[in-house]
RNA sequence: GGCGGUAUCGUCUAGGGGACUAGGACACGGCCCUCUCAAGGCUGGAACACGGGUUCGAAUCCCGUUACCGCUACCA
């Protein structure tokens, strides 16, 4: 079997949705798994809409998420000249015919079929121009449209997600493929290019569904071999509607600044509209890769649904080699401004160790952040609801604080052990038996100004001496002076 | 309206005639672990759209209905 050439085709009118995330994820996959290769073309021949902040986004997109595409990218717009040729190569040899029918009375006809609840189909008049006619209407310089004709029948493919999908030729107009002005309407644009670019397996949305059938009349017209075609179904909305701007968030950069992992957003991606079989969920991209088949594609359309995502990134975020997880993290932290760069670098091993505590307590990339401030900044923020709860009993909290600030300032050395022991020996002394916790909570308040956060010797260890103490000052400092 | 596509827990899905008392995951509830929060383990509730066939037997095959989605442009 020749080399599979695959290609993903966004037209640059926005940026990198989901669902063209995921349109080039499943080429993307099945090239890399069978040796082929996928390529990028991006489809700006609606000058109108297309932009070059778009094509950029989509180039910025693709390489977030590590779908490196083979050969040079195509620009539509540049092929202007063959889609025209090819159209008038059916013009020559008599598949395509001229059509002299405005707009506006092609609009009136539609209209006064729609009047009568008749469903407009062209007519065909400009087929039966004779040849005289034309010669006529041509030497007046009259504008025409190249219209490919409809044969009889009916035309068929063997879809590889949906097997036989079939279209009466009769339901099928004469389309137009080069307008007025002779540039090519989208159909004879693709096909063109599809073929030009030596496409074997067209994989794309199945809001193409209907495009293929007239397609692959063009493909037969040119004398081009046909590709096979894989109609993958579209995103949803949770409403169920196609998904749009009004979800939310649905470009791939919006996820990419929300925190998300590249490696969990492909993963989350895959899933919705494929499965590997064996209940398997988690997969890195390699392991996709060897996993990938189209016999598990799905025909059904798929929700978006973050909170799936979001699950699956903290898996990711635990599965990501450390140093890995490191580059992506650091530069969040230091957007943050808490810290450089090279002070990181400078203090890998507290920083790693950092990491390793917060990375499993966190679904996103901004929840590492967020959670590593208290380690960052000289001194805490204390969060309202966390004071209000756990130095509730102001009284107890002065002297559990201050006991602990002894105990912990007549240690010798730093570490877990001895600070565990000392402290369950505050407990025990304050007459709470086993039940340390009582002055745990309140310590971590003091600590982190939360009521939330790795183990509470973890956090003593990474503060370090000097700093858990000041913190322990300042708590009690705090307490002293505010009246509840 | 016409044509096409689709239909399993709220969501993502497994399932390709008997292995289904319909499995897994997210979310939700409970329990365990525990200094908090996570993570982890155990556990509960939760689905074959409907109606006809075919068959000894249907979530699986066929037909119809319904619902949803897409296309129906000199947009892509």
């Amino acid at each position: 079997m020749a080399t599979p050439r695959l290609r993903f085709a966004p037209s640059p009118t926005g940026y990198l949705h989901v669902g063209g995330a995921r349109t080039a994820l499943f080429n993307w996959l099945y090239a890399r798994k069978h040796g082929g290769v996928m390529l990028l073309r991006i489809e700006d021949t609606d000058k109108a809409r297309s932009t070059d902040e778009s094509t950029r986004a989509i180039f910025e997109g693709l390489n977030w998420l590590g779908l490196q595409w083979d050969e040079d990218v195509v620009h539509q717009g540049a092929n202007l000249d063959r889609h025209r040729a090819d159209a008038e190569r059916m013009l020559a040899n008599d598949t395509a015919y001229r059509c002299f029918c405005t707009q506006e009375e092609l609009a009136e006809r539609r209209a006064a079929a729609e009047a009568n609840k008749d469903s407009f189909k062209y007519d065909r008049r400009c087929d039966r121009l004779s040849a005289a006619d034309i010669a006529a209407r041509l030497a007046d310089n009259m504008p025409f449209t190249v219209r490919f004709r409809v044969s009889e029948g009916h035309t068929s493919w063997n879809d590889l997600v949906h097997d036989t999908i079939s279209f009466p030729n009769k339901d099928i107009e004469d389309f137009i493929i080069l307008r007025t002005d002779g540039t090519p309407i989208y159909n004879m644009a693709v096909v063109s290019d599809d073929i030009a670019m030596g496409i074997t397996l067209v994989m794309r949305g199945d809001d193409h569904i209907s495009n293929t059938p007239k397609q692959i009349l063009l493909y037969r017209a040119l004398g081009a071999e046909l590709p096979q075609f894989a109609h993958l179904p579209m995103i949803h909305g949770l409403d169920g509607k196609k998904l749009s701007k009004r979800h939310g968030a649905t470009a791939v950069g919006d996820y990419q600044h929300l925190g998300i992992l590249p490696g969990a957003m492909l993963n989350f991606l895959a899933l919705l509209g494929w499965a590997p079989g064996d209940d398997i969920e988690l997969m890195t991209r390699d392991e996709m890769i060897a996993l990938f088949d189209t016999k598990g594609l799905q025909k059904k359309a798929a929700i978006f649904d973050t909170k799936k995502l979001e699950w699956m990134n903290g898996q990711h975020l635990n599965l990501l080699p450390i140093d890995e997880l490191m580059s992506r993290v650091t530069p969040a932290l230091v957007a943050s401004g808490h810290v450089s760069a090279e002070w990181l670098a400078g203090h890998s091993e507290w920083y790693l160790k950092l990491l390793e505590l917060l990375k499993v307590r966190a679904r996103t990339v901004d929840d590492i952040v967020q959670q590593a401030g208290p380690y960052l900044t000289e001194s805490v923020v204390y969060d309202p609801d966390a004071v209000a709860r756990q130095w509730k009993d102001r009284a107890f909290t002065e002297t559990a604080l201050a006991g602990v600030h002894e105990a912990l300032s007549a240690l010798p050395g730093w570490n877990a052990t001895a600070m565990e022991e000392a402290l369950r020996a505050v407990a025990e002394r304050l007459g709470l038996g086993d039940k340390a916790g009582k002055i745990f909570q309140p310590l971590r308040v003091a600590l982190t100004g939360s009521s939330a956060s790795p183990g509470i010797f973890d956090v003593l260890e990474l503060l370090g001496r000097e700093r858990s103490l000041a913190r322990l000052s300042s708590a009690l400092h705090f307490i002293a002076n505010t009246t509840t």
